[in-house]
DNA sequence: AGTGAAAAGCGCGCTTC
DNA sequence: GAAGCGCGCTTTTCACT
């Protein structure tokens, strides 16, 4: 048992049935219902408008209105599907911890905004600590990521340092837990 | 200019112009019209059949079959809404670099397993080197991270060690840097 | 496997409460 | 801010190529 997320823990026991607005304060502009679409979505994003009303026990009317209102605030970004990258014949996937050693301010700018565009890369995270980014790649053989590191990491002046951990396994955490 | 991708780089200058069945001999079981879908999908995955369709140029009946075979095969295994966690309370995320220390492998999986459902946790990555696991969290505050990192990660029998890296900025490559 | 037409279901604006 | 009605379009099935 978690005793710890101490987030939203007010410990009322939910209990929607009643009409009229609901009482909750709600901690940003988001309510209940809110939550529960984004949850809902987060899990199916394919979930038709119909069957997102009616889990969450509102009009479709209503419920297209929260949909867009929740795109149009950016709380909910986009829609993506989820690829298996094995199946495209990117079966190796990799982080790559990085040092930068740059001093100039635009050597920086331009390793970032090159970076994302290079084939295979998923993401680019900036992190404080001994490393200044962790890049996640996919790659077809194991040649393929050295001559990835090779090419783009190890060659650019700005990069100081680059280790390459190979992924066994990517668990993706189940939308619910973050509630 | 990239010379490095090295993927599908047989020279042949694309021109799929004339009708009749596609000549490429499909490296997996995806022919291009399935790798522009998944592509289109990976960019928006609320994209109508039609305009699927359309943009593939294929029948919308022939569109649904080839997505619900791409979704049988597991090639595309769900659709996701990408949401901004800031928006939902959890403005702070974190990759947490994990050294285990077990010897019993009972006790890594059971690690492996509590892992992806504790509050917060959105992935667990399994790595070669130095580190054992790599995990990224979302938090409300700094607070709630250090308290996560303590119940959770120290706490427990099997880590050795727990290096948090705070990310600053979380950059997503674009889906047609893959191709 | 791909297509076209026809039926079932859905998106989405408008009006009312 | 939420619900109900209704039109138009999309999705989805099925017989055919």
């Amino acid at each position: 048992m978690d005793s710890v997320d101490g987030l939203y823990s007010d410990g009322m026991p939910k209990d929607r049935r009643s009409p009229g607005p609901a009482p909750r304060p709600a901690p940003d502009g988001l309510d209940e219902v809110d939550r529960e679409l984004v949850r809902l979505l987060t899990a199916d994003g394919r979930m038709a408008n119909n069957a997102l009303a009616e889990a969450t026990g509102i009009a479709p009317s209503t419920c297209l209105a929260r949909v867009r209102s929740l795109r149009e605030r950016g709380v909910i970004r986009g829609f993506h599907a989820d690829v298996d990258l094995g199946a495209l014949g990117q079966p190796l996937q990799a982080l790559i911890a990085i040092r930068i050693g740059a001093h100039s301010r635009d050597e920086i700018d331009r390793f970032r905004s090159k970076v994302p565009g290079l084939p295979g890369v998923l993401s680019l995270f900036h992190v404080s600590g001994a490393n200044d980014y962790l890049l996640h790649v996919s790659a077809a053989t194991p040649d393929a990521l050295r001559e990835f590191v090779l090419d783009h990491l190890t060659a650019d002046p700005a990069v100081v340092h680059a280790e390459t951990s190979l992924i066994f396994e990517h668990i993706r955490a189940t939308p619910d837990a973050r509630n």
